[in-house]
DNA sequence: AGCTTGAGTGAACAGCGTTAACTGTTAACG
DNA sequence: CGTTAACAGTTAACGCTGTTCACTCAAGCT
């Protein structure tokens, strides 16, 4: 039972792999399960039994591709020590940005994907956005350590108004405790590198900056100080 | 021929307005050839009287939908009068976000189909790409307003770096003649907007935030200010 | 009236995701 | 060791998609 799991296994990361292929050569729309299974040397109906469905494929796809950025970013720190958390915060902006420029498609399907969540409420199990989940805890970890290294001054609750202080304290705890200007300013710091990366990766930055580099770098630096970090600054 | 031309002219909005009928009920997968062609009770090779391709239809979708929120946006300033210019530039902000929550699936239509561009150096001449160059210049041209109307502080050139001075320099022209640093400002105003916006209306900022309305108020008093915009702060 | 133009149809093709019934091979168990 | 059951994989088919070709039919212009 061993043996045949492992080969079954396998087969399941030979799939994936095909897929990906597909997905850097042709994009999203190349990716289906015909072309999966002829990229093996298969008939279509071989696939069902690794996968329920087409749609199982792409998500386990995704959730593959969301652990392998995790990973590349989590060791992306540890390679240059413990001593400034800073830098680590940039090391990862930058990280994220560089894996998405090296890897388009893959980025694509990862954040391209214009979910209008039609159906509300519904907590999705997928595997895809449980892997999503664990990325989006790298930087929010990061943060809160950050935090508790060296407090950042944040804007006080007046400036941010009553409603948004009580939507980010009751976050509070996710966020190590911090307070809720704090977490506004981490959650200003996240949102305007996402956009920014989305932007540039998407090409809707293209028609006003050819190349977005020194545009990022200005960025990063901007929002860097805004959390009292000391990034490099921009020759 | 006159006659003609219209009745034609009226059966191209008609399978314009069934295209969008679909796209509201059943998102971007649902507007198909066929069931456009259902919709209006015809057999799908009709439509190929109207336009080339599947392609076509829905660029031609995507360039009224620009048109039209354009419009909307342009007719939002103009009933405000023309006293305060950044009280425009706000409407402008709210305006889009409002259209967007307006037409979740229209605004994904537009501004969701992740476009890694892997054909490089093409200018697109696509109606959907002409009208979204209109909609941008919106933008564009009420930022060079306001800055002729009442300029505002901007980073010196030795912040952003000569690369990116560089690149915004040569962009001067399409702003009104603004220096390196205004554009940058004005840039980063559009960037954070328009991310910001996406990410809420693709529920990216759902995770952490349920309600997005007061973060979005917040952070557009913030990046008002850097324009030195009196804009109205939350309470 | 005659001819032309154009809207629309029906049939067909290739490709898609998916299901059902069937064939071998391979591992496990009495 | 021989039987059996599970499993990988195939073939055939269904309904769906965008697209093309050949055709009909009615309206418009000369």
């Amino acid at each position: 039972m061993d043996s045949r799991d492992r080969r079954r296994a396998a087969t399941v990361a030979e799939i994936k792999a095909a897929a990906r292929r597909l997905l850097v050569s042709g994009g999203t729309a190349a990716v289906g399960l015909r072309a999966v299974a002829r990229e093996l040397g298969l008939t279509p109906p071989a696939l069902y039994r690794y996968f329920p469905s087409h749609e199982a494929l792409i998500s386990a796809l995704i959730a593959e591709l969301y652990d392998e950025l995790t990973a590349a970013l989590m060791d992306l720190q540890s390679t240059d020590g413990e001593v400034d958390l800073g830098a680590r915060l940039y090391l990862l902006a930058n990280g994220l940005r560089d894996w998405g420029l090296a890897h388009p498609a893959e980025f694509a399907l990862l954040f391209g994907t214009a979910v209008p969540s039609p159906d509300a409420e519904d907590h999705e199990e997928t595997p895809g956005h449980q892997a999503a989940m664990r990325f989006g805890s790298v930087f929010k970890e990061l943060v809160a350590q950050i935090w508790h290294w060296k407090p950042f001054p944040y804007p006080p609750d007046e400036v941010l108004g009553s409603e948004l202080v009580a939507q980010l304290t009751r976050e509070s705890e996710h966020f190590g405790g911090m307070p809720a200007g704090a977490i506004y300013l981490s959650l200003t710091y996240w949102t305007r590198l996402y956009g920014l990366i989305c932007m540039e990766i998407f090409g809707q930055l293209h028609w006003v900056l050819p190349d977005a580099a020194a545009y990022f770098e200005a960025q990063l630096f901007e929002i860097g100080q805004a959390l009292g970090l000391d990034c490099p600054a921009p020759e």
